[in-house]
RNA sequence: GCCCUCGUAGCUCAAUGGACAGAGCACCGGACUUCUAAUCCGAUGGUUGUGGGUUCGAAUCCCACCGAGGGCGCCA
């Protein structure tokens, strides 16, 4: 937000350093760390330690020097309150009427563009969620939902083009179960509501009836075998069935506020994939074994001359020549790119036990010719587990059904609001009970780092205090209320003649960061950034908000005080929205 | 056997290689006649798993070890 100010130092450091002898090297800008102190600070360090080349000294001596001479020779350029060397670090104030008066008005100008970057004219394609269709939709497949629909919202607010891809796995053995299961026991049953869970327990049901009589295993193989010849049966019982869920899925996404652009399905790269198998074979990179009773394979290893085991080996058929995962994934990357050949990046985000996978699949394209496999990259995240590690599988009876997840919160949520907002029509009630609840689930998994496994207990699912969304949801509340008060009248610039306080400066600080920890967040691929970011903004507010009085104050501290929430309110808004959160209008 | 990830306060987690390692929860003590107390203020809490190394500077990078989890030719 300050590029400006920035450059022109830059510039007149780079100027003294030519001008003293010492190596010319990049300036690395971080806010001042301590509280209630608004600026920008660079050190010397690294530029004192290399003017020594060979010889020894005092690095942090020398780095002070360094700085004091030039906040002397920064003295003169006015665009700071205040300029000093501390520590071999050049600290560079704002002069806070000025700036905190350009944060606003850029805030309350941009509106909910505030923070975002300019369109870059690259496309990005996101692939998340991935659902099995006929089977249940628990608490473990959330942190794919949430997190790619949070990195996907990131990078467009970075500026880059997004396409939202969904590749359900709508057919395997666990749909062929769950047509045996229903053709016979439940043939002509329809779910009327709670779609998903009545598609879960029909699957759970027909694994337990296999798991009691292992002989009805024959009957297994022949669904599998009359969907292999499209008996029309099956099929048309396929087809129907996989709309259920997918009806349930809708449901489910529409209630997270998670959207698609495009579905790839499972169940279309069969034959495609068998025919890079075939490529594969006539390049002379795949090996047929199945002479010998093995399967089609690629030895990546061994074709790319590495000693180590790096990429092993990866099956890409079946000896009986039937399709596998890996298979289907060479050609749903291939048709990526068929269907989007501008494609920057090819985004897959998967849980980490795919790594290996990934990294088999991308370089055999790669062997193959496709120069755009290296645009494909897996973002992988650690599981989420229930305590005492127990990984949530539909099959061990280990979930948390997310239908039953979202009624808790919801239910528990409502009860307060009830208390709370006891005026508020019922209707209005539930759709804040929805928006606290839903955002509840989703901080926890978008807040810590995706390389490390979620532990879900209810109670900390369920608890609302402290770091959590509602806490954010809150603090943007309360700065709605006040804007109410003044029937969101905000009033023009002014002049700031009088000496901000603490609180106010912390928040004009955390505020003017949102574009760069934006800009941070998409490089790096972390809502993390973004989680935190929120929560900082809403603790500034409310410390503001007990510490500030708006409405009662005199003016201009009175105006500029309502520019203040009013830019706040935006901030957080704007952050909650990256992060897929629903701002309630009251709680 | 090989490969990947993690180890930070009692618990759950933060911290672009840089200033004093910070939050929340829990516990203890305070603050609602004042814009919504789902809030705020204060107190307590640390040899960043261990041992080396690189660096002016390491929770962060490298090596070894210990501990936890995951992956490794026909599951998805």
């Amino acid at each position: 937000m300050f590029e400006a100010e920035q450059k022109k130092v830059e510039l007149q450091i780079q100027e003294f350093c030519k001008a003293s002898g010492l190596p010319v090297c990049e300036v690395k800008w971080t806010w001042i760390p301590f509280n209630g102190q608004w600026g920008i600070a660079t050190s010397f360090f690294q530029l004192a330690a290399n003017s020594f080349g060979q010889t020894r000294g005092n690095v942090a001596q020398r780095a002070n020097e360094i700085a004091s001479a030039i906040a002397d020779r920064l003295s003169d350029i006015g665009d700071f309150e205040k300029i000093e060397a501390v520590n071999g670090y050049l600290n560079l104030y704002f002069s806070t009427a000025d700036y905190s008066r350009r944060v606003i008005t850029q805030v309350l100008t941009e509106g909910d563009r505030y923070g975002h970057g300019s369109r870059l004219n690259q496309r990005l394609m996101v692939e998340f969620s991935h659902p099995n269709t006929h089977k249940a939709f628990h608490v473990g497949h959330l942190r794919s939902a949430f997190l790619g629909d949070v990195i996907a919202r990131i990078l467009e607010a970075a500026g880059y083009d997004v396409i939202r891809a969904n590749y359900p796995g709508d057919i395997g053995l666990h749909v062929i179960k769950w047509l045996w299961n229903y053709l016979k026991y439940h043939k002509g049953e329809k779910p009327d509501k709670d779609i998903t869970r009545w598609m879960g327990a029909i699957y759970a049901e027909a694994v337990k009836r296999l798991e009691q009589d292992p002989a009805l295993e024959d009957e297994i193989r022949e669904i599998y075998a009359r969907w292999d010849r499209r008996d029309l049966e099956v099929v048309q019982c396929w087809e129907e069935t996989r709309q259920w869920s997918l009806d349930g899925f809708k449901e489910m996404y529409d209630l997270l506020d998670i959207r698609f652009d495009r579905y790839y399905f499972n169940s279309m790269f069969e034959e495609p994939g068998k025919g890079i198998v075939d490529e594969l074979l006539a390049k002379g990179i795949a090996e047929d074994e199945r002479e010998s009773g093995g399967a089609v394979i690629v030895k990546i290893d061994k074709k790319l001359g590495l000693k180590d085991e790096k990429f092993r080996v990866m099956v890409v058929l079946r000896s009986d020549g039937t399709a596998l995962y890996a298979t289907e994934d060479l050609a749903l990357a291939r048709q990526k790119f068929l269907d989007y050949p501008d494609l920057v990046k090819s985004y897959y985000v998967v849980d980490v036990r795919q790594s290996l996978h990934f990294q088999q699949v991308f370089k055999t394209l790669e062997l193959a010719g496709y120069d755009w496999a290296q645009r494909c990259q897996h973002i992988p995240y650690e599981l989420v587990n229930l305590p005492g590690n127990v990984v949530m599988a539909s099959r061990e009876g280990t979930v948390v059904l997310l239908e039953d997840l979202i009624r808790e919160a919801t239910a528990r949520a409502l009860d307060v609001v009830k208390e709370k907002n006891r005026d508020l029509a019922e209707e209005n009630q539930l759709e804040i009970a929805k928006a606290v609840g839903i955002g509840a689930i989703k901080y926890p998994m978008l807040s810590r780092e995706s390389n490390k496994v979620v532990t879900f207990d209810w109670e900390t699912a369920l608890d609302f205090n402290g770091q959590a969304a509602p806490y954010i949801q809150y603090a943007y509340v309360r700065a709605n209320s006040i804007l109410r008060k003044v029937d969101n009248v905000i009033p023009p610039e002014n002049e700031l003649d009088y000496e901000l306080t603490g609180p106010e400066i912390t928040l004009i600080d955390l505020i003017s960061r949102l574009p760069e920890e934006l800009q941070k967040a998409a490089r790096d691929l972390k809502p993390l950034i973004i989680t935190n970011q929120a929560y900082e903004l809403a603790r500034a507010f409310n410390d503001f908000y007990t510490q500030c009085p708006v409405l009662i104050a005199e003016e201009p501290q009175r105006s500029t005080r309502i520019r203040l929430v009013a830019a706040a309110r935006q901030a957080i808004a704007n952050s909650l929205a990256t992060l897929g959160i629903t701002a309630p209008q009251a709680m």
